[in-house]
DNA sequence: GTTTAATTTCACGTATACATTAACGCATCA
DNA sequence: TGATGCGTTAATGTATACGTGAAATTAAAC
């Protein structure tokens, strides 16, 4: 049988009606989540048609959705090697949490001054008492699982959604090196506190005090984690 | 002659050596520029098409620049009706600013722990002084040129590029506002002084200070902006 | 055995084809 | 006159085709 017949039979046999689906959107959420989770380790490379045949689909769509991955900062296009997935160095994280040092405190003296009822700020709360019970229970990953949940509800609150996306985008950059280093660095005993300090300068409304607070808790985190990164010579992640 | 024939010869009147242009960054500028200069102005329509056939290319290339360029916010695409050029609306701005404040000062208090030396900042005395230039010349694109320019090199001197690349992206999207808004404001008399007070803070290395004296020129500029947007009604730039 | 030249392969970039489906118009009916 | 349903159109989303150019491999020459 030529070649050509049989692609055009594998073809029909894919579903016609992909529905409110898009191809793009599958290909990107798969990659994107074995990515996050190490299934696609740092340094991982494949083709556009390998992926493409791993999930059914035709080069299009997957090269649309790698190309959105490229421009977040997760994969690398090499010309003529296929793609990789992006290592991140030290000196990214340095970066990135350059940014995140800058942008997070923004958002807590932005919500600061919303002056939001205190019912709104429950979920921080819970999130910040979510973290001390993982903590009791020596559950790192439930502990991490929360402490995201803290920081993304934060951010949420603060009402400015490109502000929210971009500290998203550099969390899931960051995201592989902080589950590596999660079990290398002393266990987070003060975070909790620091996170109700915070949650209580919001809601008292004293935005300096809240961007303060929050900026100190994301310089102390910043330096551990470099510093682990550096003694451990994680040269990628 | 059958369509299929006439479209083959088309086809093959395309230059079929791309070179070291390809297709995809030829219709990202091309596209770009022409919406920064408002050539395309907020709001515009255009189908893939359409972008294809002024520029002499086929959907493909032209689909993944504007896809990169809806990444970027600048344009949107809409299902059914082609792809529409964003307006920034004030609220945009807003969110645009409250970036930017956060993102800025922390580039000039990067910069400040550096203490490089002071021939390399060099460049951003000479922004500077274009900028006194051009506004005892009255003449504000130079102004606005010279303004741009200083803010680009500050940020491109605190080695971040991820930080660089961000602000860069967000100066982008605010471009046109800001030249709508340019003859609209009260001469930027002091701005030049305030930009000199920055680069001392730098050369000293005080980078609190610099931050501080960053943060409010930003903050000032910010709400003139979004002054003039709220009372001239300008809800779609 | 090493270096260089030729050939082949193959992944990508781009073009084209095709299927799907939302939008629009038109006609029909109340 | 207005609403509803059907058919047509058209723009996208996806699949496929194809040419280019670079890497890799083999051949050749010294």
């Amino acid at each position: 049988m030529p070649p050509t017949l049989m692609r055009k039979q594998a073809a029909a046999r894919v579903k016609p009606a992909p529905g409110r689906n898009s191809s793009v959107a599958l290909a990107y959420k798969a990659i994107r989540q074995r990515i996050l989770d190490n299934v696609y380790p740092a340094g991982h490379r494949a083709l556009e048609q390998e992926y493409a045949d791993q999930l059914g689909l035709s080069r299009t769509p997957v090269r649309e959705a790698l190309l959105k991955l490229a421009g977040e900062g997760l994969v690398e296009v090499i010309p003529r090697h296929g793609t990789r997935v992006l290592p991140v160095s030290p000196d990214d994280m340095r970066e990135i949490y350059e940014m995140l040092t800058a942008l997070e405190p923004m958002a807590a003296e932005i919500l600061a001054r919303k002056k939001l009822p205190p019912a709104d700020l429950k979920p921080l709360i819970d999130a910040s008492r979510d973290m001390s019970a993982a903590l009791k229970a020596n559950d790192l990953d439930a502990w991490a699982a929360a402490d995201e949940r803290y920081h993304r509800l934060l951010i949420a609150l603060a009402g400015n959604r490109l502000l929210a996306d971009t500290v998203q985008g550099l969390w899931d950059r960051a995201h592989r090196a902080r589950m590596v280093t999660l079990r290398l660095r002393p266990k987070p005993a003060n975070s909790t506190a620091e996170h109700n300090a915070i949650v209580e300068a919001i809601r008292a409304g004293n935005a300096a005090l809240a961007a303060r607070l929050y900026r100190r808790h994301r310089e102390r985190g910043s330096s551990e984690l470099l510093a682990i990164l550096e003694k451990a010579r994680l040269g990628a992640l």
